[in-house]
DNA sequence: TATAACGTCTAA
DNA sequence: TTAGACGTTATA
């Protein structure tokens, strides 16, 4: 096989050439390590896959399983921040655009929900192992 | 029900 | 790659 390994064998070898821009948005710049450094990393590979579309996320049963919203840490700079500045894009776009204050927005919040995968990082220095 | 805001898709 | 739109969840 020219392909990758052992490796998303539904997808086959074309599933990072069809998304490069998905993989840039979760494995670059996603946030964590702060891409460029000469160390990448995976952005919730576990979870990437499953967020390739929202098929998944079971919220209709039970009510306690799913991916739920994740709310405001509450202590940072920007959460203590009170009123809306009515001047930024999300204010001038509230009505369509259901987003908070650029100013209060939680910083937390601002990076992508971790799971925890992200930090896999083999021995090797390597992050990709399997392609190489 | 109304309001606020997160998560994700998609156009530019 | 980013900003905007939309759907959906969470709280009152
Ligand atoms: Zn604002
Ligand atoms: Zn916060």
């Amino acid at each position: 096989m020219g392909c990758v390994t052992d490796f998303l064998p539904l997808l086959g070898c074309s599933w990072i050439s069809l998304n490069p821009g998905l993989f840039a948005l979760t494995a670059g710049g996603g946030g964590f390590l702060t891409g460029g450094g000469g160390s990448m990393g995976m952005a919730g590979v576990g979870e990437g896959v499953e967020g390739l579309r929202g098929e998944n996320s079971s919220p209709g049963s039970g009510g306690g399983a799913g991916r739920r919203k994740r709310k405001r840490c509450g202590e940072c700079v920007p959460c203590r921040r009170m009123g809306n500045c009515e001047e930024c894009s999300a204010c001038r776009n509230r009505k369509t655009g259901h987003q908070i204050c650029k100013y209060r927005k939680c910083e937390q919040l601002k990076k992508k929900a971790a799971t925890g995968l992200e930090k896999m990082v083999f021995p090797s220095g390597a992050v990709f192992p399997w392609l190489q």
